[in-house]
DNA sequence: TTGTATGCGTTATCAG
DNA sequence: CTGATAACGCATACAA
């Protein structure tokens, strides 16, 4: 005799749900009572009453209703991510990370998609502000951050993920963009690759990208013998990448060539391309990608990556936004981890 | 003279928020008035009223409390989101077709992992009725599901993805498995493969992987000249998984041998797995996939899918989630896709 | 140690 | 057409 109810068929009742009033009365005391017991005061009860407070939640099945202790204590115990996209492999494994961290924490989790568009997220960050949530976890490529400056500014917890939001001081948790893109491209240089050619999404002003470039430009400069060249262009555009890489193809000389994807995105639209342009992967040219994908070992022989830990990027970022909701007011921080070289067949080069 | 606030360093006041008070003193009306405006009762309200609290609203950028609403009429305008697996690209891209379906009415989407466990699952449903969603779009494997019928059982609209919930009258959105398992099923036998492998995770009681295991059986029934074997494992299980391959590869006669996966984390699995036992992608071994994932195309010749339009079910859930919450109280419907056969390399056998 | 009264921001029910 | 006033479910200052 549960769950059975009134209601023949399936969702018919409004669903009332069990008060503080009703365990109140059920279990014999006032509700300021049951209140405490819930806020843990179990030191300001007595123990027969703390029993038939037990007692009574457990027999009605009570659930505090969130929405009223929210709005009572201004506390809703809600937190916000924004992402640029949720398709991204990389969004969604640090949203897997933040979502372990919320959890454990007792927070939960509204996650939004602005996909790319401003006006969008000006409207996410509305509807999460109407929803109080305590803090925002944001990983976006938007330049027009208005909003998200004004909320940070009216005291609402920001921590932002992979980049720097700039004109914000907040919390950031992301990766060592100049020691990962070092080391990627010295490991093409190592290997004997004498042509390089970058490739990334347009900067934008997005940090990541301009710092990996500046990375990749960097090491170049030590190694005379190289040539290299960068270019950052709307990857999804097929034929313009077509034509780029078979420019760069076209221009190199007789010894290795590699090309630095330098991101996931730019990865996948690149082996793409180069299947489009009939290249054998990878002996006529060579591939190193930025974030390690579940494919990467998959696709010829193997693409050579340098992989994020991004599991634990998304539970840093929720614990670092945690600690500030609760009340953590110091210097904003950086958490920065390292990229780690995973070597495959794509950066061992083959005589043309 | 904005944004400036009184707070220098970022994250200091408790952010107070504009609340509808505020906004009839600034236009100089009740609050009643107010609160017709924003539900939209336009239609009782003078001119010049209307006109005084849209200016108010606008120049104090008033935005209603969720909490407060939702606490008043009991409507959350929340939905909430259970996946057994958030890294999952299936689960993935059937959320973003959610997540847009539900921005587009007004919900917004609250996000739950179960990494597959029961208890979690539990822990989350009961977080989610404490938020009041009014809503539940569930793709999860558990077999406990008390919770969750208890929930629907208490009138909370529930729709569930790619699978029926047993003793759960709920609306279903997913994929014709008969169809999409008869095609690929078919297609292979087309394609000349005579040797066939069914690969599945663990069948547990799961709708749709019994269902296109069945199809597959009932597709080989119809061609003696074929031999069929089938395997529910947990494909995680590397050893294991090499093992069972190995014994199929060496068990099969001299024609064409092929291995039907039964959704994209067999594919994936399956696929490490031909690699790690040395075979040549895919002219030793044929491979069909259920699931069309962004790397299909990448690896070796391309591997064969059967493709689901995941966002087109993403949002079709959605919808019809919000039709229940909005009173729909019709019988439980099933919205039935078909999948799409996409043709590459890994079905043109080659002679071995 | 326990209970009463008040208010969080809204909407709904009434009178005017 | 408009505005007091009472809930919604909970937490908390205050009183007992």
């Amino acid at each position: 005799m549960k769950a059975a109810d009134s209601n023949g068929a399936s969702g018919a009742g409004p669903q009332r749900r069990v008060t503080i009033n009703e365990v109140a009365r059920c279990a014999g005391v006032s509700k300021t009572s049951v209140s405490r017991y819930l806020g843990g005061e179990l030191s300001a009860l007595s123990e027969d009453m703390r029993r038939q407070i037990e007692r009574a939640i457990a027999e009605l099945d009570y659930r505090p209703n969130q929405m009223a202790r929210g709005l009572k204590r201004g506390r809703s115990r809600l937190v916000g991510m924004v992402v640029a996209d949720i398709l991204n492999p990389y969004s969604v494994a640090v949203m897997h990370g933040v979502e372990v961290a919320c959890r454990q924490r007792g927070y939960a989790l509204m996650l939004c998609n602005t996909a790319g568009d401003d006006e969008l997220e000006r409207r996410h960050l509305a509807a999460l502000a109407s929803y109080s949530v305590e803090g925002l976890i944001v990983h976006t490529t938007s330049q027009h951050t208005r909003d998200l400056l004004d909320a940070a500014a009216h005291g609402l917890p920001v921590v932002a993920v992979d980049r720097e939001i700039s004109g914000l001081a907040a919390d950031m948790v992301g990766i060592d963009n100049r020691q990962a893109a070092s080391v990627a491209t010295e490991h093409l240089i190592a290997q004997g690759y004498r042509d390089l050619l970058y490739l990334s999404e347009p900067l934008d002003h997005v940090n990541p990208r301009i710092e990996r470039l500046a990375a990749f430009e960097a090491v170049l400069a030590q190694h005379p013998a190289c040539r290299g060249r960068a270019l950052a262009l709307d990857v999804h555009a097929s034929a313009r990448l077509d034509q780029a890489l078979g420019d760069f193809l076209a221009a190199t000389g007789p010894g290795p060539r590699a090309v630095f994807a330098a991101n996931g995105v730019v990865t996948l639209e690149t082996t793409r391309a180069l299947r489009r342009l009939g290249c054998r992967l990878f002996e006529d040219t060579g591939l190193i990608g930025f974030d390690e994908l579940e494919w990467c070992a998959l696709v010829g022989s193997g693409i050579t990556t340098v992989a994020q830990p991004t599991y634990d990027i998304g539970v840093t970022a929720a614990q670092c936004l945690m600690r500030r909701i609760e009340g953590d007011r110091s210097a904003p921080r950086q958490t920065l981890y390292r990229g780690e070289l995973i070597v495959r067949g794509s950066t061992q080069p083959v005589a043309r």
